[in-house]
DNA sequence: CTCTGTGCAAAACCTTTGCAGACTC
DNA sequence: GAGTCTGCAAAGGTTTTGCACAGAG
């Protein structure tokens, strides 16, 4: 998914298409790393100065509700997001360690241990969380 | 795990065993739900009052430096912390949404897939975070 | 007795809220 | 034009830091 959905789908839902919102979108599509809001609003002032970290914010929380991007966890701010290459499909994540990078994934086979947990267990799981870490392909041999 | 092996653990590692210790020790060993710093600090003022926040959040992250708590990112402020029942001991966390209490499990059969994904990516895969959300036994009837 | 650990106060962040004006549709 | 959205300023939280004193080993 590029920006262009992206605005497209905020269209769709009746939300106003404004410079900033655009702007934020795109910084978001052009990037494969995730990002916390900070660095967006560092990333946007290069350039469109003016824009507040208030909207940089606010934005984020739109586009979350929405089902637009995704949150990672694993070894960052726990407020890192990430363009949603897929929307509205099930999927994780393959994170570089070192440069950032974020892969997806959509099959993680976890439907055995889902039940067997919950038939061990005697709970009622409705949903899951799942991230690898590690080096990229090009930060691997960086390292070697 | 219980809160003697953490300070036993402690003393062997060379630190000091203060009172404030054993206290932030006891408060996480006698609860089976995951906690913010604020909380702790909460329910160490009923007991121990007096003690500061500001040790509150040197102490776990002693602890969690020695691999003595851990954290839970699903559904929860990211800083929000556990026991280790099993310390050094590979596991995941099963959340309840209603209560915040947690289960552990340990085989998470997460290999084969760990294989897949590095096979079709070319990433070098370190660790993983696997956590699943749902409703314990007893909420799971409550809601019923 | 030594040196780590604590509490207080303050600083440094990060995030949210209220409000007047700007801009999309 | 109507109503949403933005920027500013300020408030509200959370986390970190500096420093003098207390207390564990």
């Amino acid at each position: 998914m590029v920006g262009k959905d992206i605005t497209a789908e905020l269209r769709k839902r009746g939300f106003k298409l404004t410079p900033q919102r655009k702007a934020i979108v795109s910084v978001l599509g052009n990037c494969s790393e995730h990002l916390r809001p900070a660095d967006i609003h560092e990333r946007l002032h290069k350039k469109y100065p003016g824009i507040g970290l208030v909207t940089v914010y606010r934005t984020l929380e739109l586009l979350q509700e929405n089902g637009l991007l995704c949150e990672v966890h694993i070894g960052a701010s726990c407020r890192s997001y990430l363009k949603r290459h897929r929307p509205g499909e099930h999927h994780h994540h393959l994170i570089c360690r070192d440069c950032g990078r974020v892969e997806d994934f959509t099959d993680c086979e976890l439907d055995r241990l889902k039940q067997r947990l919950e038939r061990e267990t005697g709970f009622l799981i409705s949903r899951h969380l799942l991230e690898f870490m590690g080096l990229c392909p090009q930060c691997k041999i960086k390292k070697a």
